[in-house]
DNA sequence: CACTCGATGTTCT
DNA sequence: GAACATCGAGTGG
């Protein structure tokens, strides 16, 4: 009569030395966005900070294309916007519904709109800052959403137009879990042209999703 | 467990 | 007035 089992507490052991794996380099957020999206899947996503040091395997990403009604940038340039347009490798983040952030990672040459929203994280290090910081125990609660993963690592807008080729944010490069990618439509666009496009990446049945893959 | 609903407060149309 | 979200409360299987 087992429901279903609770998510084995994390992939990597949490004593590795995260805060010294080397960035992915600049060029890695050249290639096309999709490209980018899916190649960022397992990687680990690195907050290193004074007050601790916060890290999450990436298990969800989704594509937001210049040409994409979806795009916060897809009428042009606002200030809220504007760090898209910053060079690849560039950090943006927006404020969402006035109350939470969400991360993204700029790619494309500088001038051209698109980026990768980073939807949810497999937490791996620093999880009791994590629960301080949102207010919850269970791991799956931790970063399982774009505004719950940067509520748990401490990302605002003040980290807009950082660099994340570089602590203190960063994607690590040598560190990598490999894992079937499946691909599904975005998570709460409208019904405009776009809405149907399968841009939402995923690990295949990872329990740390935000919502598990539909259709 | 699945689904619904309202409230939250900023940015842009 | 709607939007790349989350939470808690409520309903129902």
């Amino acid at each position: 009569m087992s429901k279903t089992k609770p998510p084995r507490e994390t992939i990597f052991h949490t004593e590795r030395d995260w805060g010294n794996l080397p960035p992915l380099p600049r060029k890695f957020y050249l290639q096309p966005t999709v490209a980018v999206a899916r190649e960022l899947l397992g990687r680990v996503l690195i907050h290193h900070q004074p007050l601790g040091l916060t890290a999450g395997l990436i298990v969800e990403t989704e594509a937001y294309l210049a040409n994409d009604p979806g795009c916060h940038a897809y009428r042009g340039r606002t200030p809220r916007n504007d760090p898209m347009f910053g060079e690849p490798g560039s950090i943006y983040v927006y404020q969402i519904y006035g109350v939470h952030y969400c991360l993204n990672l700029v790619t494309q040459p500088e001038g051209v709109p698109e980026a990768v929203l980073i939807r949810a994280l497999e937490p791996l290090a620093g999880l009791e800052l994590m629960r301080r910081r949102r207010g919850r125990t269970l791991l799956k609660d931790l970063c399982s959403g774009p505004a719950k993963l940067t509520g748990a690592l401490g990302i605002d807008l003040t980290h807009n137009r950082g660099d994340a080729t570089r602590p203190p944010l960063w994607v690590a490069s040598d560190a990598r879990r490999d894992g079937e990618v499946a691909a599904g439509r975005r998570i709460g666009l409208g019904s405009h042209q776009g809405a149907q496009a399968p841009l939402r990446f995923v690990l295949a049945a990872n329990p740390f999703l935000s919502r598990r893959l539909r259709d």
